[in-house]
DNA sequence: TCCGATATCTAGCGACGCTAGGAACAAGAA
DNA sequence: TTCTTGTTCCTAGCGTCGCTAGATATCGGA
C-alpha cells in the first residue's frame, strides 16, 4: 500500500518534471529545441520514459498548454477584480492577457496554435480552459447586452488573438501596438 | 543567345511548377504531406533539384504563400469594387476574406502562420503583399476617421485574422461563425 | 536467498531536410 | 565528325527526428 503509494508519487513528480522541463526548454529555445532526445538528457531518463508518462510528443505540449491556460485564468482574474471599475477592467484584462502573450509566447503557441487537440468549447474541456474564457466573458458582462454576451466575448477575444499573432509573425507595425490595443477595447466599451 | 534564353524559360516553368505542386499537394493533404521526397516525386524530378530552385522547404511555403496573396488581393478588391456602398464593402470584403481563409486553409496557414520569413510591414515587402492591405485599407476609408485609418485597419484585420484562426483550431463554436462576424463588422461600421 | 514482476535502458526503424560527388548530356572547337 | 569542356541532374548518404521492440537491471515478497 505505501509502497505504491510512494511509487505513483514519484511517478506523479516525475510526470511534472517532463512538463517543466519541457516548458523552460520552449520558453528559453522555442519549440523547435524540444526534442524527446533532448528533453530525456533534460530530466536525465532515457528517451522511452517519456513514452510511458505520455502518448507523444504532442501530449507534452498539450500537458504544458495546460499549465499555461491556468496561469493565464490567474493572471486574468487578478487583473478584472482589482480593477476599480467596469472599463478599467477590461482594459486592464486585455493588457494582461497581451502581457502573457508576450511574455511567454512559446506557451501562447503551445495553447492556440499548436496544440490543436485539446477540446474546447465542448463540455469536457478541462477546467483551466473554461476559466480564461470565463474571465474574458465575465470583464464583458456590465458592457453588453446579455444576449450578445458570449458570442461578443469570442469576438473580443478574437481581436486580441489577431493582434498579438500578427504582431508576433511581423505583419503588423511594432510601433504602433499600444494604439491598435487601445483602438480594440474603445470598439468593445460604449 | 535563344538557346540560352530556352533553358532560362524551362527553368522558370519548372520551378512554376514545383510552387503549383507545393500549393495543390497542401491544399489536398496538408502541410505535412509536402515532404521534398514526395514533392520530388509529383514533379517527376530528383530530390536535389528543389535546392537548385529554392533554398529550403522554407522557400518552397514562402512562394506559395506569396501566390496566396496575390489571389486574396484579387477577390478582396473584387468584393470593394462591386459593392454598392461603403457598409456593403466592408461587409463583402471581409466575407470574401473569411470565405478565402476557409477554402484554401494549408495556403492561409502558409501565409500568416508558417512562412515567418516574409518581410511585412516594410519597405521591401512584395507588391501581393501590399495589396492585400492596401484592399483592406481602401473599403475602411470612408468609414473612420483619417488620422486613424491605418491602425484602425491593422485592427480589423487582426480581429479577422483571429475569428478565422481560433475557429480552426477549434476553440470557437462552429455554429456562431456568421453571427461573430457580423458582430465584428459592425463594431468597425458606425 | 531466490523468484517474479516491474521499471528502465540500449539499440534500431523509417522518414525527415539537406548535400556531396559522380554520371550523363549538350554545346562549341578542331 | 570527333573531342573537349562545362552544365545539369541523379544516386547515395549524413545527421536528426519521433517512436518502439527486446534485453537488462532492480526491487518487493515468499
Amino acid at each position: 500500500m505505501t509502497i505504491q503509494a510512494r511509487r505513483e508519487r514519484e511517478r506523479a513528480e516525475r510526470e511534472q518534471l517532463i512538463v517543466a522541463a519541457a516548458r523552460q526548454l520552449a520558453e528559453s529555445e522555442g519549440w523547435d529545441a524540444v526534442t524527446t532526445r533532448r528533453l530525456a538528457r533534460e530530466i536525465e531518463y532515457s528517451q522511452p520514459v517519456l513514452y510511458s508518462h505520455f502518448k507523444g510528443k504532442d501530449a507534452i505540449m498539450a500537458a504544458v498548454a495546460v499549465e499555461g491556460f491556468t496561469d493565464l485564468a490567474a493572471r486574468l482574474h487578478e487583473a478584472r477584480t482589482s480593477a476599480p471599475d467596469a472599463h478599467r477592467a477590461l482594459a486592464d484584462v486585455a493588457a494582461a492577457y497581451a502581457e502573457f502573450a508576450e511574455r511567454h509566447p512559446a506557451i501562447y503557441d503551445a495553447m492556440f496554435t499548436l496544440a490543436v487537440d485539446l477540446p474546447f468549447a465542448s463540455p469536457d474541456t478541462p477546467a483551466a480552459l473554461q476559466d480564461g474564457f470565463g474571465e474574458l466573458r465575465e470583464v464583458m458582462r456590465p458592457l453588453v447586452d446579455a444576449g450578445d454576451l458570449e458570442t461578443l466575448t469570442e469576438t473580443f477575444w478574437s481581436g486580441l488573438h489577431g493582434l498579438i499573432t500578427l504582431m508576433r509573425g511581423g505583419r503588423l507595425r511594432p510601433q504602433d501596438h499600444e494604439r491598435r490595443l487601445a483602438l480594440l477595447i474603445d470598439r468593445y466599451s460604449p
